[in-house]
DNA sequence: TTGCTTGCCGATCAAATGTTCGATTATCAT
DNA sequence: ATGATAATCGAACATTTGATCGGCAAGCAA
């Protein structure tokens, strides 16, 4: 039990330089076992514990917990650096970790502040979904005029509007002919 | 090879679905070939490219630019951007992106709401360079009383000090006895 | 002691794997 | 037409894969 969680940490680190999972065989090779049986047993524990998986062909895959972050303490908590923090394991990417449908998402930079209260600032990138459908709520780049505009989706009565996060800038009301480019799901920035 | 765009796709959202690479078989029956032979042709193009690669085993993995996505710089003008398909589009990877320094760079998750102004929201990401040295002006996350702190790097005359991004918070004055644990480069959040 | 559980080994099996070869088709420039 | 090229197919190959079985040794409770 204490021991698989040595294994774990061991193919989590393979997973991360590989970015695939080993097979049995390697498994054994990576952790000293001698047959693969013992990795097929090492394998079905950790399984029952939801951290490692299965494609539909028996292959493994990580499993929810296998991406469970130990992340650097929190910011606020106590604790030191170094101990809250030793290896550069991440085992996910940012990449993987804000795109989720590859084929629809695009990365666009933002011009100008109109969502800066949204702590979304000039020349961040925002990492969109194309797609129409959208929820109230939602931040979506919207096309108005011939042009992209960041807006957060609000509706007054039976209208949708387009609202942004910033005093300076007017409220948006389309009147029916609203066109949404896709929706944002992530964001990033860049200092220095 | 255009074609082939869209199998890299199909091959990306299923990565992203499944956290494992599909074999072979999976490929023919998830872009509808019916030989074996036609996935291998296209996975060696793709090799070629740099966005698959191989494990030791000969198992499929992901390659170098095989996280990259399209990147629409300069959204404003022009109505739709699929027209400008005019041969090399851009792309990025977050990661490439963000971090330069892998050995010395870790992911923080931001508690509290002291950067607000600073567009850095609570439970946001921050990209952070493991170093002493900081810049006036620089984000830093600085150990105070045992416990991080993400702040701007400013100096009161021969003194450093920390500003908060929040007018609810205080200056922070560690009068002498800084510590910086390291300087935020980068910072990513995800929505929904 | 006995009995039970846990983890690992060694061997075996059917199925799936990646690879390779030759043949076929479609496209396109000559 | 002719030839060249690229993409796909179909079939065969040797390996490797994950799964499964019985057996063994260590730990622990009764």
């Amino acid at each position: 039990m204490g021991e698989d969680t040595n294994y774990l940490s061991a193919l989590q680190d393979y997973y991360s330089a590989e970015r695939a999972m080993p097979s049995f065989a390697k498994i054994c090779q990576l952790l000293g076992f001698s047959s693969r049986s013992s990795a097929a047993a090492l394998v079905a524990r950790l399984k029952l514990q939801g951290y490692l998986d299965s494609t539909e062909t028996g292959r493994l895959k990580p499993g929810k917990r296998f991406f469970e972050r130990e992340l650097a303490g929190d910011v606020v908590k106590a604790g030191m650096p170094s101990a809250t923090y030793d290896g550069a394991r991440d085992t996910i990417t940012v990449d993987e970790y804000l795109v989720e449908k590859p084929s629809k998402t695009i990365m666009i930079q933002v011009k100008g502040d109109s969502m800066i209260d949204a702590g979304i600032l000039p020349n961040d990138m925002v990492v969109v979904e194309k797609r129409q459908m959208a929820n109230v709520g939602d931040m979506v780049v919207a096309i108005v005029d011939g042009e992209f505009t960041l807006k957060t989706l609000g509706r007054e009565k039976d209208e949708f509007v387009l609202y942004p996060a910033n005093p300076a800038y007017p409220v948006i009301r389309p009147h029916g002919n609203l066109e949404i480019f896709g929706v944002v799901v992530g964001q990033f920035r860049k200092y220095g």
